[in-house]
DNA sequence: TTAAGATAGTTGCAGATGCGACTAATGTAG
DNA sequence: CTACATTAGTCGCATCTGCAACTATCTTAA
């Protein structure tokens, strides 16, 4: 992905570590690692050695959960809400630089696109697994 | 990618495999090694690897070039053409599943984005490859 | 209450793939 | 012609990441 080098090369973050600190500086609350898998569809074990990389570095922090002692709400320290902020118009100045090619309308109209197929994609997903669930 | 399943479960190709034989099945004419991985956009051991693998498949072959002794030109076998002229309506179908959610001329829109954001990127891509070669 | 099933997260393992070094062949400048 | 740079392809290595098994915990039904 052209966007990774931004935050591989300058702050040393990974794939799934980039998605772990964007849904908890996008959602800024905390939640589980199985939040974060769902919404980044990434495995559960990728995002768990993530949050393990991301807390050495304390730029993630967890605590447990009361209600439900298998789960931690995780949540960004204060170096990652910095890193967060940091990194977001670096982002979007390089989302920019890609999409420039485009008018200001062709942009709404790929973004809309793309959320047509994104949810038809999520619908047959559940749809799936309805079936699956139906199956026995 | 939602494509893959395709002919990775029936198949058993990988996705650099599928990129080899698309390639030579696209061009329908032999093409080096080199010329795959420029086009796919995939790293020359990668493509290396898949070649040997749809050799010993019998799906691909390869002949010695006369005028260049580092390069071997390659082209699909009657078995790899008979595959990729299996594959292609499936694949169409799957396209067309995953894109039946927009309508025609929404379909056509989206082509022509991605066909501007392409062109767009190799041309940063050239200009930088232009700019690296002025460094010095 | 207890037993069976579901869920959150961790970890060992294996497959995929990019990087860089290497070989062999070709191109080029002096 | 010679030496150096470039290019095609191969291979060892490291890293990334998904799968599946495992533990601990929670939920549900009898």
């Amino acid at each position: 992905m052209a966007l990774s080098g931004e935050y591989q090369e300058r702050y040393g973050l990974d794939i799934p570590e980039w998605r772990v600190l964007a849904t908890l500086g996008f959602r800024n609350d905390a939640c589980s690692a199985q939040y974060i898998s769902d919404c980044t569809r990434t495995h559960k074990s990728t995002i768990s050695r993530a949050v393990m990389t991301l807390m050495q570095r304390q730029i993630v922090e967890r605590v447990e959960n009361a209600h439900d002692r298998r789960e931690f709400r995780l949540r960004l320290t204060k170096e990652g809400k910095t890193l967060y902020q940091e990194l977001i118009p670096r982002l979007l100045h390089k989302e920019r630089e890609i999409l420039s090619c485009l008018t200001a309308q062709e942009r709404k109209e790929l973004a809309c696109l793309f959320g047509k197929i994104e949810k038809s994609l999520d619908l047959v997903q559940t749809r799936q697994e309805a079936d699956a669930k139906e199956a026995y």
